[in-house]
DNA sequence: TTGAGAAACTTGATAGTGTCAAGTCGTGGC
DNA sequence: GCCACGACTTGACACTATCAAGTTTCTCAA
C-alpha cells in the first residue's frame, strides 16, 4: 500500500510524541522532514487539533482490538488479570497514542463523532469483559463501580510506568511484567470477591 | 503579603491550565494580563519550561502536606481508603498543578533538584502510609506492591476523572465521592488482605 | 545623603509556529 | 477540449519563545 502524506503525518506524529511527548511537536517540521510544503498536512486535517483528533481515534481503535483479540498461550488465564496486562502493554508499546488519547485540550473529541464513538466502542469493551468476569449475578451498579475499579488500576499503572516517576522507582523493565502481574493479581482479588 | 510578579504568573498560568489544560498557555498572554512586559516573567524563571518545574514543584509540596495531615472528622476512618480519596480529591482541586505534576515533557525535573526532592518526598510519603497500613509483618517487597497498587489505583480515578471519558460515564459530580470510596473499599479490601 | 551595584523590568529583533487566502498542477470523466 | 476536483504550493499574518541589549528601581554600605 502506498504511503500518503496523511499516513506519513501521522506516522510521524505518532512516533514524535512516543519519543518526546507532545509538547513541542510541530507540523511545519513534520512537513518538511516528508518533503512537503508546510501546509500540505493541513490539506488531509483541518486544523492542528484535526491531526490529534485522528491520531485519538486510531489509538482507541487499536486499543478496542487489542483488548478483545482472543487469548494467547502465554497469556495470563485470569481474565481480570490478563485484561489489565494487556491495557498496561498497550500503553507502553504504543505512547505516542495513548499519550493523545486521554487529553481533551489536544483533540477537540465534540467535533469528532468518529473518534467519540471509538472511544466509546473502547469503553463498552472494558465494561463488556467486567460483565463477563462477573458473570449474571452482578448487578447494574455492582458492575459499574468494578469496571471504574479495573480501569482505575490499569490505566494509573499505565500512566505512571509512562509518564510518572514509578519507572525510575521500580527500576529495570524486566521487573515491570511481574510487577503489573502482581498488583493485578492482588488488586482483582479484592474486586471480584 | 505582597503579590510579586513571580506568583502571579504561576497563579495565572495554574488557573488556566486547570481551565483549559497546558496547550496553548501563553506566558505573553499572561504578561500582558499582569500588565507587564512580555519579557518579565523569563526575568524569575529561566525558561518556559522551567516554569512549569516550578508549578511542579509546588504542587509536589502540596501533595505531600495534603497526604500527610492528620484525619478531619468527616473522613474515611480505614487508612488506606482516606489515602485514596485524599489523593483523588488533590487532584481534581489542584487541577491546574496536577495536570503538569507527572508531564516528563513539559517540565524538566532532571534541571531541577527541587521538583526532583519534591517529587520523592511525595512518593515516600505515600510508602510510608502503606507501611504503617500494613504494620511490620509485610515484606518489603510486599510493601512495594501493595503501595504501586493503591498508588495506580487512586492516580487512575484520578487521571481518569479529570481528563478521561470517565466524568462522562459516571455522570454527576455528586456520585463522584460515593464512586471513589466504593471503588477505593473494594480495591483496599483485595490488597490488605 | 549619596552613589554604586544589583535586581526588576522594558524594548527590540529573530526564528519558529499554526492558520487564512489565494494560487498551481495533474488527472479522470464527460 | 475542458473542466471540476483533489493534492499540493506560495505568501502573508498574527502569535509564540527566546536572545541581547537597554532602562528603571531598590538596597544598602560609605
Amino acid at each position: 500500500m502506498a504511503q500518503t502524506l496523511r499516513n506519513k503525518v501521522i506516522k510521524a506524529a505518532v512516533d514524535y510524541i512516543a519519543e518526546s511527548g507532545p509538547e513541542g511537536l510541530s507540523f511545519r517540521q513534520i512537513a518538511a522532514d516528508a518533503g512537503v510544503s508546510h501546509q500540505a498536512p493541513y490539506h488531509h486535517f483541518g486544523d492542528r487539533g484535526a491531526i490529534f483528533t485522528e491520531i485519538a481515534r486510531e489509538g482507541f481503535q487499536k486499543f478496542t482490538e487489542v483488548m478483545s483479540s482472543p487469548a494467547r498461550r502465554d497469556e495470563d488465564t485470569n481474565l481480570a488479570v490478563r485484561l489489565c496486562e494487556r491495557y498496561v502493554n498497550f500503553a507502553i508499546t504504543n505512547k505516542g497514542y495513548f499519550r493523545v488519547m486521554f487529553r481533551a485540550d489536544l483533540c477537540h473529541m465534540g467535533e469528532s463523532p468518529e473518534t467519540q464513538k471509538a472511544a466509546d466502542d473502547a469503553f463498552d469493551t472494558l465494561l463488556h469483559a467486567v460483565e463477563e468476569i462477573l458473570g449474571d449475578s452482578a448487578s447494574v451498579d455492582d458492575i459499574r463501580v468494578q469496571a471504574t475499579a479495573m480501569w482505575a488500576v490499569a490505566h494509573g499503572l499505565a500512566t505512571l510506568l509512562i509518564d510518572g516517576p514509578l519507572e525510575l522507582k521500580i527500576g529495570k523493565v524486566s521487573d515491570r511484567r511481574a510487577l503489573v502481574r502482581a498488583v493485578a493479581h492482588r488488586m482483582i482479588a479484592g474486586i471480584t470477591s
